[in-house]
DNA sequence: GTCTATACCTCGATAGAC
DNA sequence: GTCTATCGAGGTATAGAC
C-alpha cells in the first residue's frame, strides 16, 4: 500500500532536517538552502511552511523540548529507583558518545551559540536545561537530599556539559567512559 | 611627545579586536566590516595585513596560546606550591565570571564552533586546552599523583568547562562560586 | 600603507505562475 | 502546495588610485 502523508509531513520533515543540521553545523551556519535540499523542497516553497529562520528555530527547540520530556518520562517508567534514574541520565554521554565527540551536546552548543548571537530564543533553549534540572532535583529530593537537591542537580548537569565539551575537543572515548564511571561513583554519595 | 607606532601596530590592533569579537559574537558571526570598524580601518586596507579570515583566526589562536603560556608562567612564579597553582587555575572562573556568564569560555566555545564548521583550525584551538592539560598534569605529578595525573588534569578541565557552560545558560553567579568551592574541596583529596 | 570602488557570491525573504 | 525567478542586504575578497 502506498504511503499516505499527513498534511504536515513537509513541515515536520523540515523541522527534522533543521534539528539535525542545527546540531551538526550550528544555527547560523545552516542556510535555508541546506535545509530545503535535505528536506527535498525548493527554496521558495520553504516559506509556505515557515515565515522566517527564527520560526524554524522555535520549532526545533520545541521539538527538542518534547523529546526531552518524553525521554524523562521513559526513564521514570523504566527505573522505579531514583538512583537508577540518575544513572540513566549519566549514561546519555555513553549512548550518544559518537555524536558528542563530533558535535558536542545539542543543548549546550546551541545555548552557547545563541548567547553569542544575543538571540532571544536562548531562553527557550535554557528551558530544556531547566527540564533536566528540575527532573534531576526531584530524584535527589526522593533520595533524601532535599536541602541541596537543586545544587546536586546543577552539579550533575555541569559535569555532563564538561564531559561533552572536552569530548568534542579531544575525541577521547576512554575519557568519557572514565568520567561517567566517576560520576556514577559520586552518585553513590553525592556531596558538594 | 607624540605616540610612535611600530610598523605592526595596525596588525596587532586587528588581532586584538578580532580576539574580542570572536569571543563575544563567535567566529562566523564576526565580519571583516565589524573588525575593520572597531580597529579603525577601512575594509580595503584590511587585506594588506591579512589575506583571509582564516589567517586572522590563526593569529587570534596564536595570541591566545601566547597569553595562556604567559598566564601559566605567572602562576608558577607566584605560587611555589602546586596546590596553590591548581587553585589559581580554578579561580579563573571567579575572576572572569562576568564575561563567562555572557560569552562562555573563550577556548571551549571557539573549539565547539570550529568543530561544527569542520574548520581545520580546531586542532590549534585544542592545543590551548593541551597547554592547560599538560600544565595541570605536571602539578598533579609533583603532588604525588603520577599514576593518574593526566586523568585528574582532564577532570579539572572538564569541571571548568561544565561550570562555564551552565554559567552562560543560567547566569547564576552563586552557582559558579559554589562549584569553585567544591572544586577546591576536591583538590584537597583528588580522586577519580 | 591607506583609501574608495566594486566584483561576485550567498544569505534570508518575496512575488507570482502553475 | 509547489515551483521558478528575483530582490536587497551583507559577506569575502580584489583592483587600483593616492
Amino acid at each position: 500500500m502506498a504511503e499516505i502523508r499527513s498534511p504536515s509531513s513537509a513541515r515536520s520533515r523540515i523541522v527534522e532536517v533543521a534539528d539535525r543540521l542545527f546540531y551538526e553545523r550550528g544555527f547560523e551556519a545552516t542556510s535555508f538552502a541546506d535545509i530545503a535540499t535535505d528536506a527535498g523542497l525548493s527554496r521558495g516553497n520553504f516559506y509556505y511552511h515557515f515565515k522566517s529562520k527564527d520560526e524554524i528555530l522555535a520549532a526545533v527547540i520545541s521539538l527538542r523540548m518534547d523529546r526531552t520530556r518524553e525521554m524523562l518520562t521513559v526513564w521514570e517508567s523504566e527505573c522505579p529507583e531514583p538512583a537508577d534514574r540518575l544513572l540513566a541520565f549519566a549514561n546519555i554521554l555513553i549512548a550518544n558518545r559518537a555524536k558528542i565527540m563530533v558535535h558536542g551536546c545539542p543543548v549546550g552548543t546551541l545555548c552557547a551559540e545563541l548567547a553569542k548571537l544575543e538571540h532571544g530564543a536562548q531562553n527557550e533553549t535554557v528551558a530544556i536545561f531547566t527540564l533536566f534540572r528540575d527532573w534531576l532535583t526531584r530524584q535527589f529530593v526522593v533520595l533524601g537530599h532535599g536541602e541541596n537537591a537543586d545544587a546536586l542537580a546543577m552539579h550533575m548537569l555541569m559535569r555532563s556539559q564538561g564531559v561533552a565539551s572536552l569530548a568534542t575537543a579531544f575525541r577521547d572515548e576512554a575519557f568519557i567512559v572514565r568520567e561517567v564511571d566517576a560520576l556514577a561513583a559520586w552518585l553513590a554519595q553525592p556531596t558538594l
